[in-house]
DNA sequence: TACATACTTGACAATTATAGTAAGGTATGC
DNA sequence: GCATACCTTACTATAATTGTCAAGTATGTA
């Protein structure tokens, strides 16, 4: 039951982008330094954040992504969906899949569907600016030293 | 986000179990014709259901495996956690495990460690009781015809 | 006692998924 | 036209998972 950690990457790096953009483009470099994610891991994830729309890029010298929206409007199950493909924690419960067609016999596939939905639910239920609130309320009390951001390894 | 299917069939086997079982021992060759499970894989996983002491075993012919306990005092979420080590989602919140100690500025552990309980919460809140009562019902409804068990592949 | 049943245990191969690397291409600002 | 930085595909090494094999041990029954 071990999220990828691409997903992890995915939502550490988001985080990352959300609390240095001030509206300008953050470059993979960067959040690649402060998150020690190597750059050519983070290229590909962003290859699939900005399919998903959820970043936009900018192209060129001091380019970089942004938001393709505000914090508050961006959960973290989005990101993890976009970069993982899946969510359920079973197979039969994908879509286009018809391994799974006799679900009115089966015992346990109520289990699994009810968890997929806690689980989609809970990730749902927050959002970036959830995550970024507590970070800019210190680096706000510390005067602007920079140093609030999440740079672990987990 | 998947559940290994190690769980999966550790599930079904035990709910299978849980109904055909009234007391007497039930052999994993039975389970495993019922449930189309490979009768080496339910060896081992029984292997490991016995060590965690979710199910008792008798030796000999007519042996078999009998719960350990009642219905209603076996969660779903033990049998997973037995057969599967970890339940957590993500590495940094495993005990013995010190890759994660800059919890205090990151900013998405505590998003993992919400969903980590939700996953276990779901999970404990479900008894094998819970499963089987609808096709216990079910079964008495049809006269004894012995045909309402979970035989599907997911 | 002999035998069949069925649990016990460890080793191992095949497959698949993941994590990470590499490399070359494209757009754009200066 | 050059440096920056995104874009995209391909590939490899590693690990985990799934499933198989094989050789045991215990025990009830004939
Ligand atoms: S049929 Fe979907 S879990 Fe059994
Ligand atoms: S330190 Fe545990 S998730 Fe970042």
């Amino acid at each position: 039951m071990r999220l990828s950690t691409r997903a992890q990457y995915a939502v550490r790096a988001m985080v990352d982008l959300s609390l240095y953009s001030q509206g300008r483009p953050v470059s993979l470099k960067e959040i690649s330094r402060r998150e020690e994610i190597p750059l050519n891991y983070l290229e590909q994830l962003f290859f699939r954040l900005k399919k998903g729309q959820i970043v936009t890029s900018v192209r060129g010298p001091g380019g970089g992504y942004v938001l393709a929206r505000e914090e508050s409007a961006i959960k973290v199950g989005e990101i993890v969906v976009t970069v993982e493909e899946q969510l359920n924690p079973v197979a039969c419960l994908d879509e286009g899949d018809r391994s799974c067609q006799r679900e009115a016999r089966c015992l346990t596939h109520t289990v699994w569907q009810g968890l997929g939905e806690r689980i989609k639910g809970f990730l749902d239920s927050i959002t970036l600016e959830d995550l970024t609130r507590g970070a800019r309320a210190r680096h706000a009390d510390e005067g602007n030293n920079g140093n609030g951001a999440c740079r672990t390894a987990g």
